[in-house]
DNA sequence: CTTTTCCGTATCGACCCGATACTAATGGGC
DNA sequence: GCCCATTAGTATCGGGTCGATACGGAAAAG
C-alpha cells in the first residue's frame, strides 16, 4: 500500500502525504474538515499541515473558507480539480479489485474482525478515534433517511453518516471486563 | 498505523522510513538483505536508500559487510542495538494485543482473506512480490525441519522459511482463468 | 476589559527523496 | 585475455517535508 501510494502520487508529482490529505478531506464530515482535524488524523503538527494545505491550495486541489460562527477556524473541501484527481487515481478501487475473487461472506467476516481490531488498537494507543459516523455510539436513526448526532445535536443525512468523524466513539461490544 | 509508526519513531527521533527499514531487515532472508531489495520493498530509489542506510549505520543500528562471492553487493543485518530498539518499540506486538478479543478462528479467516487480496493486489500492480518464504511455490519441505528453495537450490532451516523473500512467487490457487 | 486559550500561519533548520553522475565489480562475446 | 554492457552501491544537488518556535487574530474566561 505504501508503495502504491507513492506510485500514484508520483504520477502527479504529489507526495504521499498530499494524497492522504485529499483522501481524508474527501471523507471528512462537517465536524472534521478543518486543518486541526487533519493534523490529528495524520499525526502531524498543525504547522506542517498548514504548509501542506498551502501547497494543495496553490495547486487548486482544495478550497478554504472561513467558518461562519467561529472565525478562527478554516473549513476545507476538495475543489473539482481535487475530486477528479482523486477519481482518476482511484485509491480505493485497487482494493475492490483485489477482493474480486473472494466471496462476499468472507469479506464481511474479515472486515468485521478488522474493525474490532482497529477499535482495540485505538483504545490501546489512546489515539484520536476517527471512525465512520454510522458506526458511532452517538449516531441515532430517526427515520429511513434522517439520522442525528446525539453528541452535537445535529440532523445528518444518510450519506453524511458514511463519512469520517473526529469525535467518533466506538459502540460498546459485550465487553464484561 | 501511520500515526503509530510516526509516534514510535519520534521517541527515538527516527523517521518512519527508518523504522520500516529496520523492521524489514529483521524479517529479510538471505536473498533479501541487500540495499537493492530494501529499495524495491520500500518503493524508493537505491540512492535514497543508500542515504537511509548511511544514517542507520552512523547510529549503530545496522551492520554492513561485503558479500563473499559478489563483492559489489552489501549484506545488511541489524546490530544488537537495532534489535533491542525494535524489541522495545514492538511494532507487531500492538497488533497482537489488538486482536486479543477476537477468536482464533475469525483471525485465521481474516488473515487468509487478506493474504489472498494481497496477492491479487500485487499481481494487478505488477509490483515486487515480497512474500513469506514458507508460502512460496518454490518452497519444498524435505523433512520435519529442513526445507529447500527450488528456485535457488539452497537448503533452508525452519525459521528461515518464515522470513520475507524478494523472489517470492505465490502458490497458484484454483484460478481457472 | 483584561487575560487566557485556541486556530491557524510564518520562519528556520534538519532531513527525506529523486535525478543525475559516478566508481567498482561482474559477466558475456570474441 | 580484452572490450563492453550490466549491475550494486555511493556522492551530490535541489525541491520539498517536518517539527520547533514564535506570532497574530478570534473566542472564551475572569
Amino acid at each position: 500500500m505504501r508503495t502504491e501510494l507513492r506510485r500514484a502520487g508520483g504520477d502527479e508529482s504529489l507526495q504521499p502525504v498530499h494524497l492522504q490529505s485529499l483522501i481524508y478531506l474527501s471523507k471528512a464530515n462537517r465536524y472534521s474538515n478543518t486543518p486541526q482535524a487533519l493534523a490529528e488524523y495524520l499525526g502531524l503538527t498543525k504547522g506542517t499541515v498548514s504548509q501542506t494545505l498551502l501547497l494543495l491550495d496553490r495547486r487548486g486541489l482544495i478550497e478554504r473558507f472561513e467558518d461562519d460562527v467561529d472565525r478562527r477556524v478554516v473549513r476545507l473541501r476538495l475543489s473539482p480539480a481535487g475530486e477528479s484527481l482523486l477519481y482518476e487515481a482511484q485509491p480505493t478501487l485497487a482494493w475492490q479489485n483485489a477482493t474480486r475473487n473472494i466471496s462476499p461472506n468472507r469479506i464481511r467476516n474479515a472486515v468485521s474482525a478488522l474493525r474490532e481490531a482497529l477499535t482495540t488498537l485505538q483504545e490501546d494507543n489512546e489515539g484520536a478515534p476517527f471512525g465512520v459516523c454510522h458506526n458511532c455510539s452517538w449516531c441515532q436513526k430517526l427515520s429511513q433517511r434522517i439520522f442525528r448526532c446525539g453528541r452535537m445535536g445535529d440532523r445528518l443525512s444518510g450519506p453524511e453518516t458514511r463519512k469520517i468523524c473526529r469525535i467518533f466513539e466506538a459502540k460498546k461490544t459485550e465487553e464484561a471486563a
